[in-house]
DNA sequence: GACCTGCTGCGGAGTG
């Protein structure tokens, strides 16, 4: 392994005795052989910052720095931003070797892009929807531009892994390989991600129809430190009208201590709370007449201001500090911060882990502080804030972090449908014409849409035919019609994604404001916004309106509603800590405590309320005339608890994983639960019915409604799961 | 009480 990088280009390794390297960095000397080799996929797992772009280049450009004519290499990114990062990254090594390197986006210079379509070769960078726009507008070109690549590589492949973007990225590579007629010999594919759970299962990921091994490389010195805080805060019921200090303001004056004189990101999960913490930490500088250094940087702001911070971050001239949503998550370089601090719980542990990786300078620790916030009690308050479930998450979080090396798996019993249609509409463009035969051959049975069956497809044909999407010739083949011919021909089409649905709600005569529809809305159902407590009273998809009224009942809970999606085993190690009252990590003989005092009274007067309500072994919990279920399951099988209710004829909805049932007794609850028996319980598609919006993705409004339920079925529901629970209680 | 990502070709004004 000490001379493997001998095995690199002489120029390559001249390249890396200029930079001042000394060696090679243990993942990077492991990818030379099987990169070289052209005969695996590679998926290269390492934290932000550890070399994995060099992984792949110094040995990729080895192998295409003599290649004559076409492109070698070409590099796919979830992000704009990264490929003009690349691109700069890439400048010293490509012009000592004299290979052109062209980024290839909307927003990438004119010039560079006609000079690669008249001499193609190199290194491309671009985006999936330019990929997709070249295949339907120039395959031509693109067949002999290609005909000699060597390398495809995918950069932020966790940012891809399970969503529709990823489905349409593994779409357009394998319709790349057809189009090059290398589905026998396919084209390497190599990905690089953040560290990620579960590795066994990714090649599947990248390579559907598994047609080439994959060998997989991890940073195995990932056990840098870590050091980590919990801070509890108490936010007052009254205000002190002459000193109003809520929980936000002391989290700000904290945040102000620990991060002025340094470069930090603090993220805080909305939009919303970015703005405000930033504007009270500016506040704050003004205050003590000292310069500003604290920025918000989320989607909403202009690329103008975002630019400048993450300049403002790189240098380290100045010190700075980012509130920040996951803009600064994925691997934009602005090096390494100081600190990370979490305001409010996070909503995944690949998320926790991948912000983390943000600090720690110089082999240094990683320090993360989380700041939660639960609200005093009073007597009127719900039993989701007396079990201080935001605390309690994130202490479980944080334990599976640090104590396994888990994360949350993609979802892979999805089947993409809007995808799919995107993709027959997408290939039709391309060829002109297609038989339903090929066109399934290439999209679902070679290629990634593997779970759809031919009875679907064809269902998917024959109303795509109906609605003048596409037209049947008379030897067979398939062509757009009218409408899809509009489609596919505006630019908007080859981006798989949209921007969430905005309904307006709607109490009385009154509009409250608009709410992102990408969860799960029942009529009946309880939900909590601005702050109330509403029922859906009404739901109408023409009018795009959620018609509420008032719901009875206590104060909502501060910390709930839909729309997150945590995983079963959070919740799970939810239940297993406060069983045993101890949130604390065994080291060795040691109980490592990393939670301060507030929070550890937080702590306690959750674990008294659980003790005191039975819960370590009652499932069910009846208060006035309101029956709660804790199933201590991830959100898909709560979801899909409250939808059989509903079914039933009770008013149900979740909060942070617990069930609330209105008007209901314990014994009611208990006998409709053991009347769910297994046998009866419908199918996921079933119960999807009675979901009367189930547009979520960009083309669900073009889908059949019987593939649209089982979509949102498998999407949504998770009967087995129900199954399995139903029988321990 | 979510969050994030991306796409074209053309015409016209302004600049060197």
């Amino acid at each position: 392994m000490i001379n493997e990088h001998e095995k690199l280009d002489i120029r390559v390794q001249r390249w890396i005795f200029k930079q001042g390297w000394t060696s090679l960095r243990e993942i990077q000397c492991c990818a030379i052989e099987p990169i070289l080799s052209q005969k695996t996929d590679v998926l290269i797992s390492a934290s932000t910052a550890a070399g994995k772009t060099e992984a792949f280049f110094l040995p990729a450009l080895s192998t295409v720095v003599d290649q004559e004519d076409g492109i070698g290499i070409l590099y796919i990114s979830p992000l704009k931003a990264l490929i003009n990062d690349q691109d700069r990254r890439l400048e010293s090594l490509s012009d000592l070797l004299d290979i052109t390197v062209t980024p290839w986006h909307g927003d990438s210079p004119k010039g560079r892009k006609n000079k690669l379509k008249s001499s193609p070769s190199g290194v491309v960078l671009i985006t999936p929807e330019s990929l997709e726009s070249l295949l339907i507008r120039d395959s031509g070109w693109m067949k002999s531009a290609f005909y000699n690549l060597k390398y495809i590589v995918i950069d932020e492949f966790h940012a891809f892994i399970g969503t529709e973007r990823g489905h349409h990225l593994l779409s357009l590579l394998h319709r790349l390989e057809h189009l090059l007629g290398r589905l026998k010999e396919p084209i390497p594919r190599v990905a690089l991600s953040a560290t990620l759970g579960e590795l066994e299962k990714v090649p599947s990921s990248l390579r559907p129809n598994h047609s080439m091994p994959c060998k997989i490389i991890k940073d195995s010195r990932s056990t840098s430190t870590l050091k980590v805080q919990v801070k509890g805060y108490v936010n007052p019921v009254k205000l002190d009208e002459n000193l109003p200090i809520d929980a936000e303001y002391k989290i700000c004056q904290d945040l102000y201590r620990f991060c002025r004189g340094g470069n930090h990101l603090v993220f805080a999960n909305s939009r919303n709370r970015t703005e405000s913490l930033a504007a009270t930490l500016a506040d704050f500088c003004e205050d003590n007449t000292v310069p500003n250094e604290f920025f918000p940087h989320h989607g909403s702001l202009s690329k103008d201001l975002r630019e400048g911070l993450e300049k403002r971050l790189q240098q380290e001239q100045y010190p700075t500090t980012a509130i920040c949503t996951m803009t600064l998550e994925l691997g934009i370089d602005i090096g390494k911060v100081n600190s990370v601090v979490q305001v409010t719980s996070p909503h995944s542990i690949s998320s926790l882990r991948q912000r983390m990786g943000r600090s720690g300078r110089r082999g240094g620790p990683s320090i993360l502080r989380m700041l939660i916030s639960e609200d005093e009690l009073t007597k009127d308050s719900s039993v989701i804030d007396k079990l201080r479930l935001e605390l309690i998450q994130s202490l479980a979080m944080i334990r599976l972090l640090i104590g396994s090396k888990w994360y949350e798996p993609a979802d892979t019993s999805l089947y993409h449908f809007s995808t799919l249609l995107h993709q027959i509409l997408a290939v039709i463009a391309q060829w002109g014409g297609i038989r339903a035969d090929q066109l399934f051959n290439l999209l679902c049975k070679e290629g990634p849409f593997q779970n759809v069956n031919g009875e679907d497809f064809k269902a998917l044909l024959v109303h795509m035919g109906r609605t003048e999407l596409i037209t049947q010739l008379e030897n067979g083949e398939l062509v757009l019609g009218l409408l899809g011919e509009k489609l596919s021909s505006h630019y908007s089409f080859y981006a798989v994604f949209k921007t969430p649905e905005e309904y307006r709600v709607i109490s009385g005569a009154k509009t409250l404001g608009t709410l992102p529809i990408d969860s799960l809305v029942l009529v009946g159902q309880n939900i909590v916004f601005g702050g109330k407590r509403w029922k859906v009273s009404d739901i109408d998809s023409d009018k795009k309106t959620i018609y509420v009224k008032h719901a009875k009942g206590g104060k909502p809970p501060k910390f709930g509603g839909g729309g997150m999606h945590v995983h079963d085993v959070v919740r799970q190690e939810m239940f297993k800590i406060l069983v045993e009252g101890d949130y604390r990590i065994a080291v060795g003989g040691n109980k490592i405590d990393f939670a301060d005092v507030t929070a550890n009274g937080l702590f306690h007067e959750s674990v008294n309320f659980f003790r005191d309500a039975n819960l370590p072994n009652e499932r069910l919990l009846q208060v006035g005339s309101i029956t709660y279920i804790f199933p201590w399951l991830g959100d898909k099988t709560v979801n899909t608890i409250v939808a059989l209710l509903i079914r039933e004829g009770y008013e149900a909805g979740a909060y942070a994983g617990v069930i609330e049932i209105e008007k209901s007794t314990l014994e009611e609850v208990r006998s409709s639960l053991l009347k769910l028996k297994p046998e009866i319980l419908m199918s996921e598609t079933e119960l999807a019915l009675q979901v009367p919006e189930k547009h979520i993705e960009k083309f669900d409004e073009l889908l059949p409604d019987s593939l649209l339920s089982i979509g949102y079925g498998a999407k949504a529901f998770d009967i087995n799961a129900v199954n399995s629970w139903l029988k321990t209680i």
